[in-house]
DNA sequence: AGCAGGTTTAGCG
DNA sequence: CGCTAAACCTGCT
């Protein structure tokens, strides 16, 4: 299988992206810190959207991914985590009652093991008190809601 | 079987 | 508010 990877510039967060495909679907997003100038290269639904997202210009996902590698417990909280709305926000453990368990422990690891961050929502999941954690970082996380927080007042949403 | 994890809650200073 | 400790389950060794 030939995975082809696009890459787009997310000025909120100052950091690159980088988006890899198998097929048609979406596998993985991940941050690029940078300091060298790359080539934006958009060839998928996904990137584009993912583009607009961080001009503040969409805020939501139609385009398609592919987590079957995760376990389906994993899968169920990504799941659960992708009808968060735009804006909004949950702790982890209001996230395990929702698929029914007290695990929030292993919500948060679940989470941790997001392959899409963004396109899956894993940012909008935080601690009771306090911000919680991030894989790419909790400077990232705060900067994405932080863009969300002010898209959505900008478009009166 | 043992351990750590993107937590939470309670208990005590 | 600060710190410690126990507890929920899953996933990796």
């Amino acid at each position: 299988m030939t995975d082809s990877v696009d890459i787009i510039y997310a000025n909120p967060i100052d950091r690159y992206v980088e988006l890899v495909y198998n097929g048609a679907d979406l596998i993985s997003v991940r941050f690029i810190n940078s300091k060298e100038r790359l080539t934006e290269k958009k060839t998928r639904q996904a990137s584009f959207e993912l583009d607009e997202y961080f001009k503040g210009e969409r805020t939501d996902f139609s385009c398609g991914f592919d987590i079957s590698v995760l376990s389906s417990f994993s899968r169920k909280v990504l799941f659960e985590t992708s009808k968060i709305g735009y804006g909004e926000m949950t702790t982890y453990s209001e996230l395990a009652g929702s698929i029914g368990t007290k695990a929030f422990r292993a919500v948060g690891r679940a989470l941790a093991d997001n392959p899409i961050p963004i396109i899956i929502p894993c940012h909008r999941v935080v601690a009771k008190s306090g911000i919680g954690g991030y894989s790419a970082g909790v400077d990232i996380k705060t900067r994405v809601l932080e863009h969300e927080a002010k898209t959505r007042i900008a478009n009166n949403l």
